[in-house]
RNA sequence: GCCGGGGUGGCGAAACUGGUCAGACGCGCCCGACUUAAAAUCGGGUGGCCCUCCGGGCUAUGCGGGUUCGAAUCCCGCCCCCGGCACCA
């Protein structure tokens, strides 16, 4: 016999299949059957540097769930393309010298070969890249919708600003203060930028989560995000300026303990106070010094600061009017900008309010009832909610409202390597979108595209001066690009239509293929681009273009494999690449252990002793499968206990890899199989089923080696098999081991027939001599059958 | 603080709706075979404690209680770990 030889097996069946177009599909005919379609997708990668060991895992995933569905259905999508622009690659091109693109294609090449080597089964004809004007042509285009619809506007706001990557982020892209992308920590800017509307659908966003099939953790960190609170608007008035002023707050029912009033230092109305105050450069001083802090500082702050401005503001319940103060531990960003403070009921109000002595007024007791609430004392609180608002809505002071803590998506990059913004500026007419026909608008070349502060693409002069596609007078081209989510919120569309040189995809094919079945990715994206792209396909839907609103139907969730107990990352050092181990262990023992660790949508500890574990696997699948195509008669299989294990196994890996999402165990019953087999042999009349059967239900994980032995076993194309079904009849044993338990503790283990009636296994148990001596001639006072497993005696 | 997930051998883990002595499968370790030897490979063993040791008993799923004929699984209280949100009004 030969021995196992990973690297021509891989290389020989990556040939084949390439040669047969093996995992090429095309789109269906108008009218062809939803049903039989799957299109499963995992996140597509940034081509900064090579792979690591992370993307071996979801890949792996998302060929394992691909190869599995291909065998059950006649149209499978299983796609890659490339995160071609953003900061991921521009940095990886500052950091090795070059040109962006240059960089960039120099990686993809690579990043292909190591895909291709790990035998994962994408289909390479609809590759596409984020940075190709083929490609963001389309992602102008859809900009330009949103923008006609209202859903991308410009305005000046206060953004988050990376001093070491120089740009600004999304709200999404800071982590702990942090930059997404090299962890500085950002500071506040005022800047005027662009944005998607996304704040539009947060209810929706939130309402449509129940309908899709993610986990619960991904969920409810999206809902977190979103922040939904329930309560009300109120107007305060403020006499002195003659104005209206809304405070949002989810407790109306203590309006009546409102004691002082307090404005963000960022509040507008803070300058007009200023400006008729005696004691104008005081405030001024606190309010600049409160505003230019970063929000963790202001919430580290030990003791509430404020001022009081001298200006009073009138409660609309009670008519009383109360202290107005600028206060640093009120946002801006949120709500209203401007409080009610109860300090009776609030802890931070609370602790304001004895800082600076303001009264402090209980107006709801221990028992959850209001007192010293004018004409709704005595209510209970949840009731008085809604009284209370009902009530100021009447004299147009209140309504019922509700905010969010979801803030609009800010897009626009003071970077090179992004997709221009498709927008000219005209002395004449303002803001003006570019035509369709004049897409895409081309990032130019340029010399020197390091960040500085300012969008590099302005000092590309000849490409900023342009022609005011309105009036034709002279016109300036937006110089900031777009944010590399904005390309990825669309991707998975392209994907289904990727040539098409007159649209962005056919509605019809789209509206075919979409949503994603099952998407795989990072969790870390659950707040960045699994937002986005949701935001995105609901105002895509609106606006027509598609005809589905949410992007994804399934999502799973991959893990993390550390090394040395953290993370692995560049930084760290601790990056393990696919290259080494394929030549070491082969692509199949690779992928079999990065599924073998642990569930895969845990975190996982890199073992190398476990790869060696999974070499050893595949070696001895190889040995015993040709063991038995050399040896073993063929013919039918007779039921016997190999080839009922070899049903159940089929049974168990289809679930196990249909409804469970249960990578590990998948690969576990196999191995029992494999382990039945060995101890059988291959005399046994079911050697040739067994060894089939685990060599077909292994192909997903290590494709090319079952590729291999099913052809040895006188077979071919084990991709196009279709998946096995069990034997309903072989998954029913004849006898079964009955556990007899006396008192709920085993005694005795009998096999018996699986025809036998309840009476008659309980005659069974009391029969056996262990129980009897367990009984020892006391009273059997219950007796508990569960058919096909136990009978469970109680005595005494 | 609020929300979500979790805690099982030396290690990664299994046990899916409460039901076959909990620990499948693998790693590691131990013993044996092959070998001059080692590696590789193959076979066997492997939660803990104990006994009268070809057998058997007790104990064991973070801690304490409860429900049940029966609990890793359900309920109550506590401890710890991970993740999200957080001066969010």
């Amino acid at each position: 016999m030969d021995r196992y030889d990973a690297q021509a097996i891989e290389q020989k069946w990556q040939r084949v299949w390439e040669d047969a177009r093996a995992f090429n599909v095309a789109n269906p005919e108008p009218g062809a059957d939803r049903s039989r379609k799957a299109y499963v997708l995992a996140m597509l990668p940034y081509p900064s540097g090579t792979l690591h060991i992370g993307h071996v895992l979801v890949y792996t995933i998302s060929d394992v769930l691909a190869r599995f569905h291909a065998r059950r259905h006649e149209y499978l999508l299983h796609p890659i393309g490339f995160d071609s622009f953003g900061l991921p690659a521009e940095n990886d091109a500052i950091r090795k010298g070059g040109h962006p693109r240059e960089i960039v294609e120099e990686n993809i090449t690579h990043i292909t070969g190591e895909m291709k080597r790990m035998g994962w089964s994408f289909d390479w004809d609809r590759v596409i890249a984020a940075h190709e004007p083929e490609y963001y042509r389309w992602t102008q285009w859809l900009f330009l919708r949103l923008y006609e619809a209202g859903l991308a506007y410009r305005k000046p706001a206060p953004v988050k600003w990376c001093p070491k990557d120089q740009v600004v982020l999304a709200n999404e892209q800071v982590h702990d203060g942090r930059c997404e992308y090299c962890g500085t920590e950002v500071v506040s800017k005022n800047l005027e930028q662009w944005f998607f509307k996304q704040t539009a659908y947060a209810q929706e966003m939130l309402d449509d989560l129940a309908g899709l099939d993610w986990p619960e953790r991904i969920k409810t960190m999206q809902r977190n995000w979103i922040g939904r609170s329930e309560g009300a608007e109120v107007l305060f008035r403020i006499d002195e300026l003659e104005l209206d002023v809304p405070v949002f707050t989810t407790r109306p029912d203590t309006l009546f303990g409102a004691t002082f009033f307090v404005l963000a230092p960022e509040h507008p109305l803070v300058e007009e106070i200023i400006a008729r105050s005696p004691n104008a450069a005081e405030l001024r001083d606190y309010a600049g010094h409160a505003a230019a802090k970063r929000g963790e500082e202001r919430a580290a702050e030990e003791e509430k600061t404020g001022i009081f401005t001298g200006f009073h503001a009138t409660n609309p319940v009670n008519g009383e009017r109360i202290p107005i103060w600028v206060a640093e531990y009120v946002l801006m960003d949120y709500g209203t900008g401007a409080i009610m403070a109860v300090p009776a009921h609030d802890e931070r109000d609370r602790e304001f309010a004895e800082r600076f002595d303001v009264p402090i007024r209980t107006v709801i007791d221990d028992d959850g009832v209001l007192v010293d609430s004018g004409e709704f004392t005595g209510m209970p609180a949840d009731e008085a909610k809604r009284a209370i608002v009902d009530r100021l809505a009447e004299d147009g002071r209140g309504r019922h409202a509700i905010s969010y803590r979801l803030r609009d998506w800010g897009f626009s990059r003071q970077r090179y390597w992004g997709s221009p913004i498709p927008i000219v500026y005209c002395e004449a007419c303002g803001q003006v979108p570019v035509p369709d026909e004049q897409l895409p608008v081309v990032l130019p070349d340029l010399e020197d595209y390091r960040p500085r502060g300012i969008a590099p693409l302005a000092s590309a002069e000849d490409w900023v001066r342009t022609t005011c596609p309105s009036c034709g007078g002279p016109g300036q081209r937006e110089v900031e690009t777009m944010d590399t989510f904005v390309d990825s919120s669309w991707y998975f569309l392209r994907y289904c239509d990727p040539h098409d040189d007159q649209a962005p995809f056919d509605k019809e094919v789209v509206d075919w293929w979409c949503p994603v079945d099952q998407y795989i990715g990072g969790v870390d994206h659950t707040t960045m681009h699994l937002i986005y792209a949701r935001f995105f396909m609901k105002a895509l839907n609106d606006l027509g273009i598609v005809g589905f609103r949410e992007p994804f139907q399934g999502f799973f969730p991959n893990g993390w494999i550390q090394l040395g107990g953290s993370k692995m990352s560049k930084s760290k050092g601790n990056v393990i690449g696919p290259d080494e181990l394929i030549s070491r262990y082969g692509a199949d023992a690779l992928r079999l252990y990065t599924l073998f660790m642990g569930p895969a949508d845990g975190d996982m500890e890199w073992a190398d002793e476990g790869v060696e574990g999974m070499a050893r696997f595949v070696r001895r699948l190889y040995r015993l499968v040709t063991e038995v195509a050399e040896q073993s008669s063929r013919g039918d299989a007779p039921a016997n206990d190999l080839s009922h294990k070899a049903h159940e196994t089929i049974a168990r890996v289809t679930d196990d890899l249909g409804r469970r999402k249960s990578f590990n165990t998948a690969i576990a019953a196999v191995m029992e199989l494999l382990n039945d087999l060995s101890r059988a042999g291959s005399a046994d009349p079911a050697a040739r089923f067994a060894a089939e059967t685990a060599v077909s239900l292994i192909q997903p994980y290590a494709p090319h080696v079952a590729e291999e032995l099913w052809e040895r076993l006188g077979h071919s194309r084990l991709w196009e098999e279709e998946w096995p079904s069990p034997d309903e009849a072989q998954l029913r044993r004849a006898t079964f081991e009955l556990v007899v338990q006396v008192n709920g503790r085993v005694r005795d283990r009998l096999e018996v027939g699986a025809d036998l009636s309840e009476d008659e296994l309980v005659a069974r148990a009391k029969a056996s001599p262990r129980v009897q001596a367990h009984i020892d001639g006391a009273e059997v006072r219950q007796t508990i059958v569960v058919p096909g497993k136990l009978v469970n005696l109680v005595v005494g």
